[in-house]
RNA sequence: UGGGUUAUGGUGUAACGGUAGCACUACAGAUUUUGAUUCUGUCUGUCUUGGUUCGAAUCCAGGUAACCCAACCA
């Protein structure tokens, strides 16, 4: 109990500031934009700033940075609420970017005033061609020395809905020949006649981004504004507004984004996927969306636990999907219960069991005793899985193959006799005897079998749907591959079985709990679930030691 | 070719001038009525070249590489 875990760059920072008095408590803000669904990235910076608000006694509030209406939508507001709550975190205040129109208006008349910001009438192509390049440096607009008298008007105009989109802008007034590209008289206002999901037709000309963020932060007194690695070179813009406008000094700090192997963590590229149908929505259980892992059976506590385990810092990473996966595994297996289902099903008969007549195994839920038991019925004829019958065994197999004995899970031992086959070779039927003396917590038999193998009684099976999902991509990196990224999409990616035999006391799954079907892996009750038709997601496998062994034979 | 940011095993992340540690992965073994879990063990690392120092992953100088920046997106 005595080690202390390092800190890492940020919780540096705010200790310091703390223990400088810079502060009494901290403010940080989770800022998405509402024009997608959020993403396991997302989750990163959403335990990160709420975590640190609540490590460090502060608060945290959620802001919509809502100031591009044509790409915005109440949808996904909706969404992305949905997500913060489910991850387990509540927000201090809800704002929106767009609740502060009217003060970022006002400051943007205090900058025309004070000589510092200019109405352009150049076009976008202009503009960008004035703009230089990172090598040249850029050339001052014909429009750059407007009076103040006359941007004012101008400005009033374009407000006042007398200009079409695109037909000036609003430019802040700093140094066309700057190193940093965005302090090249960055463009402060647009004109965009457009609908806002929340001011509706209010306003006909929004804020940039770097005229709305920092000030957005200023406005709420964020004390720590924590971003990802890209806005960086905005920092100096973030101040240069603070400054110049004589407001509340929030400050900006950058770290890196989650990559992650085999996905891709772009708004674009997920939007894509779904516009494309290449997934089934944003919710699709193949999705790195939150909504997706949630669908798919993912834990709120997992991806916790996987965002502390990642840590924080300022290099590009590309973090192992294994290392999510195993978070997600140590928590289901401490608390999933334990069932049987037989996902590819063959038919195992014991030929010198009574027909007709049913036993009562007791069957234990989990592995801690506390999880209690439950009964399954066992009877003359099961299902077990085909892969558990090799006709003619490797090596070191140990489950059933002619003449061969294994263990039916919290039943009897059982021999293979014989078996039967169709015209094409399939196996039909897998002819048993079984062991009276053998039955479990009973057994006095005095023999020892290798292998375990799980089953479901034919007479009291229940039919399901079960979705097998496999990693969307077949390159670790996508987005970095040579093409588009559409073109290593992984095509085997959902495999779906019709015919599973679930042990009947999955009829009263419910969507709240997590499943490990014995020896197959965890599962979740999907949405598209019926009494009439059960289905089910698989959330993850088991850890498999034996798919690696079986390749070398 | 300008500016910014970053370099520690296969992947992440610590070590704040004093034993390069932890986790994941991989591999080997033990236990197991889940080939799961659990337990034990093994492999692999300070970008490079100099310098300062008793001592450098850490400080200094020069290289090299990766990522970001020229949207009326955020």
């Amino acid at each position: 109990m005595s080690e202390e875990k390092s800190l890492h760059f940020l919780e540096e920072i705010i200790e310091d500031d703390l223990k400088a008095g810079k502060y009494q408590s901290i403010l940080t803000r989770f800022p998405p934009e509402p024009n997608g669904y959020l993403h396991i990235g997302h989750a990163k910076s959403i335990c990160l700033n709420f975590g640190l608000g609540i490590k460090y006694g502060g608060k945290t509030n959620l802001r919509f940075d809502d100031t591009n209406p044509v790409t915005e939508e109440t949808e996904y507001v909706e969404s992305i609420k949905d997500d913060i709550r489910w991850l387990g975190f509540e927000w201090a205040n809800e704002f929106y970017a767009s609740d502060y129109f009217s003060n970022l208006y006002e400051y943007a008349l205090v900058l025309i005033k004070k000589g510092l910001a200019y109405v352009d009438d150049l076009t976008s192509e202009e503009i960008a061609h004035l703009k230089g390049t990172p090598t040249e440096p850029g050339k001052d607009s014909p429009y750059r020395n407007r009076s103040v008298e006359e941007n004012l008007t101008l400005f009033t105009a374009m407000k006042e809905g007398k200009y079409k989109d695109g037909e000036k802008v609003l430019r802040a007034k700093i140094n066309m020949a700057h190193v940093n590209m965005l302090m090249r008289d960055p463009i402060i206002y647009r004109i965009k006649h457009a609908h806002h999901h929340r001011t509706g037709d209010a306003w006909c000309i929004y804020p940039m981004y770097d005229f709305a963020h920092g000030q957005s932060d200023s406005i709420e007194h964020i004390t720590h504004s924590i971003c990802t690695l890209e806005f960086v070179p905005h920092r100096e813009l973030y101040d240069w507004c603070i400054e110049n406008l004589e407001i509340f000094p929030s400050h900006q700090y950058e770290f890196a984004r989650l990559n992650m192997t085999y996905t891709v963590m772009s708004k674009r590229k997920l939007l894509q996927l779904v516009n494309e149908n290449f997934v089934s929505g944003w919710d699709d259980p193949r999705m790195p969306t939150l909504s997706g892992f949630r669908r798919k059976g993912y834990t709120p506590g997992s991806i916790r636990n996987f965002c502390d385990k990642i840590g924080v810092a300022k290099r590009e990473n590309m973090i192992d999907i294994s290392l999510l996966e195993f978070c997600l595994r140590e928590e289901l297996n401490a608390s999933a219960l334990r069932v049987m289902a037989v996902l590819e099903p063959v038919k195992l008969i014991i030929d010198n069991y009574e027909a007709g007549k049913t036993e009562i195994m007791i069957s234990e839920n989990g592995p801690d005793e506390s999880m209690g038991t439950r009964e399954v019925p066992f009877s003359k004829e099961l299902w077990i899985e085909k892969e558990d019958f090799m006709e003619v065994p490797v090596k070191k197999w140990f489950r059933l193959a002619p003449g061969a004995m294994v263990r039916l899970k919290s039943a009897y031992i059982v021999k293979c006799e014989s078996f039967d086959k169709d015209a094409a070779g399939h196996i039909t039927a897998i002819h048993c005897t079984y062991l009276p003396e053998s039955r479990s917590g009973a057994d006095t038999s005095g023999i020892h079998v290798k292998g375990t193998i799980h089953w479901v009684s034919a007479a009291h099976a229940v039919n399901a749907e079960v979705r097998l999902y496999d990693r969307l991509f077949k390159s670790e990196n996508p987005a970095a591959e040579e093409g588009d990224f559409k073109e290593h999409i992984n095509p085997d990616s959902l495999h779906i079985i019709t015919d599973a035999k679930l042990e009947p006391s999955l009829t009263t799954a419910t969507p709240d709990h997590r499943y490990q079907f014995l020896r197959k892996g965890y599962f979740c009750v999907d949405k598209d679930s019926t009494a009439d038709k059960p289905v089910f997601n698989r959330t993850v496998t088991l850890k498999d030691t034996w798919v690696k062994e079986a390749k070398r034979y």
